[in-house]
DNA sequence: CACCCCGATGTAATCGATTACATTCACTTT
DNA sequence: AAAGTGAATGTAATCGATTACATCGGGGTG
């Protein structure tokens, strides 16, 4: 041993054990750090033989770079901050799960920020991403980090790279990832008047949100394609929630003129439906036939197999990810991107009888 | 303005806004950064002036101290590191939001590691750890980092604390946070057993699974407390997923002498299992009983509604993070942790006919 | 041969907060 | 009154990597 102290092995003491530090690496290659730094960074800057002996060093110590020193110095954190109003809802983690990944292969880590309806806790990321603690963020909101939000104190202002992800953000400067929802809808509503339904009724999302219009948009579309008119009674409210499907089937067996045919803007909300109508006697398809959105991965198993629209998760996610990427390395990213639904056809919806 | 350039709020022109420093606030408020960073970290050690001055110079300039530098020096980073199997699976993204919920107060972030099979993310995701950049890791996967793998290099050491969750790791000396698996499994077999069915079917997790040891026991301590014997016939291999269940189902239909009732050890394959069954012309429970475990979202939503086990996922990861917390705190912390189940009784079960 | 250029490398400033150590000053103790 | 005590604060070293600038030496050019 030479006696210089600080090694990378685990003493015989219960010293704590302090990682192998870039000195460490340049004086066993016999270079100055600045080499170390160089031959990882920018390999041609050094010549082949120190490049060699760096990357021996290194292997021989198990050098790692410490990121917090790093950060500090060249202002870069590789880290994303994903921020999304429910991680337990399934619709999400799929989506997640593609962000990750694309996230993964590029180098970046991802840091989670659950909202849970708490403004407080969005602020909390806000200043979080201000702090710098991340090179960029992906949103799932559909909302700025309550930038136009009347709050306390210095609104901090987000200066990193953003994007939206499928819920748009009205008025925001960012490029934008989703899926046709007009178009989806449309077809959906094509599909089921192809089949012969005359009176389709809609199931809706919350007023307030914006992908509820592009659905709602493309229904009526679609009734206009197929030379049927809008029947503003056939339009029953919903929050995509199971219960809200339940509700919505109660007020449509209800009626005295039943349609034959449900477009319900969630799965979740067609399967409640479904269940209030087997409740009241009736069976899908044979009486009605009901149709969702989303493709959830209970559409499938679900009595009987839901006919659906599939959003695809993964890659939205990975679109996501990787426009965000795109960004962060300088790189031009489109400013939307639009990713095609497909229609899922399965046991829900029928010919009328 | 006094000269010394470095504001906090942007400049007219495009120059890059820098950060607030806790020099521009030392300055601000007239005192050494020294006192700027004891005002904050503990109050008591200055004085009653100096700190309001403090405090009024941060509130002016939207201060927020910079993490990498912080870091850097105090070898902390206010992170935990996530890692699980599968992001996309619903039992684990609800233990997600726990812990978040959880590290959040606590004032910690949460970085996700989804492994999703690779080998290679296990080992990038170790070092990842290894290199400092959590202060700590909650482990859902059942694997320690591939500690004790045949794996190139110096297998970096990783000196971090670490929480088990859910899935035991066998043979590893670090606090695990689970559900009463045996218990659970016991009780359920108690319940279709109290209800009269003698011939209980048991469809398995896959066999090298630490749970599935648990609950297999549970079975059989059921069974036996009831008075009834144990009948290798009745147990069918499974792997918790939906598919697996459909063929568990096929197995039990094409029986001779069928069970009247089944216990799934997760929901997915009772979801599976009932399918099959409709498509065989028998109804449940009328014809066989079938329990879940888990009580998975659509547990309720599936027709019948399925009777199952409740875990308390959210609590799950709440305890798993303020183990972690605790043990990162330097506060003591319980080696095992082990959280009730709940028998949930709905529509799949009933007395055999 | 003198000069310039360029690639390879080293030296040391820098990023921003924390904290060991030093200093100051008011007040108590003997 | 001298010395000691302790609270409040300041000075500057420190964490570890990056990188602007300096240096060195070899090869080409006029």
């Amino acid at each position: 041993m030479d006696g210089t102290e600080r090694k990378g092995r685990s003493r015989s003491d219960g010293t704590p054990v302090r990682a192998t530090r870039i000195q460490d690496v340049a004086r066993l290659a016999e270079v100055s750090t600045a080499t170390v730094s160089r031959a990882l960074a920018s390999p041609d800057r050094v010549s082949p033989e120190a490049r060699a002996r760096v990357l021996e060093a290194i292997a021989r110590t198990g050098y790692v770079p410490n990121p917090a020193a790093r950060s500090l110095r060249s202002q870069k954190t590789f880290m994303v901050l994903v921020v999304l109003p429910d991680l337990a809802n399934t619709f999400f983690s799929k989506i997640l799960r593609g962000i990750e990944e694309t996230l993964f292969e590029a180098g970046y880590g991802m840091i989670i920020g659950d909202l849970d309806g708490s403004p407080e806790k969005e602020a909390h990321f806000a200043a979080f991403t201000a702090a710098g603690r991340v090179d960029g963020a992906i949103l799932l909101n559909g909302h700025l980090f309550g930038q136009n939000r009347a709050g306390k104190g210095t609104p901090a202002k987000v200066n990193i790279p953003l994007v939206a992800l499928c819920e748009a953000i009205p008025g925001a400067d960012i490029p934008q990832i989703e899926v046709d929802n007009r178009d989806a809808a449309r077809r959906m509503t094509q599909h089921l008047a192809s089949l012969g339904h005359r009176r389709i009724a809609y199931v809706s999302g919350p007023a307030d949100n914006v992908l509820e219009h592009e659905r709602f948009r493309g229904y009526r579309e679609g009734l206009a394609a197929e030379g049927l008119s809008f029947d503003p009674s056939l339009v029953v409210p919903g929050d995509y929630t199971l219960e809200s499907g339940v509700k919505a089937g109660e007020t449509l067996v209800s009626r005295h003129e039943r349609p034959t045919a449900v477009f319900c803007t969630s799965d979740e909300m067609a399967i409640g439906l479904v269940r209030t109508l087997h409740s009241a006697g009736m069976s899908v398809p044979e009486d009605m036939s009901v149709a969702g959105f989303d493709n959830i991965e209970f559409a499938a198993a679900a009595q009987p197999a839901l006919t659906t629209i599939h959003q695809p998760r993964r890659e939205l996610g990975q679109a996501a990810a990787s426009v965000l990427v795109d960004l962060l390395q300088g790189r031009e990213a489109p400013k939307r991107i639009r990713l095609k639904t497909e229609l899922v056809i399965r046991d829900s919806v029928a010919a009328p009888h």
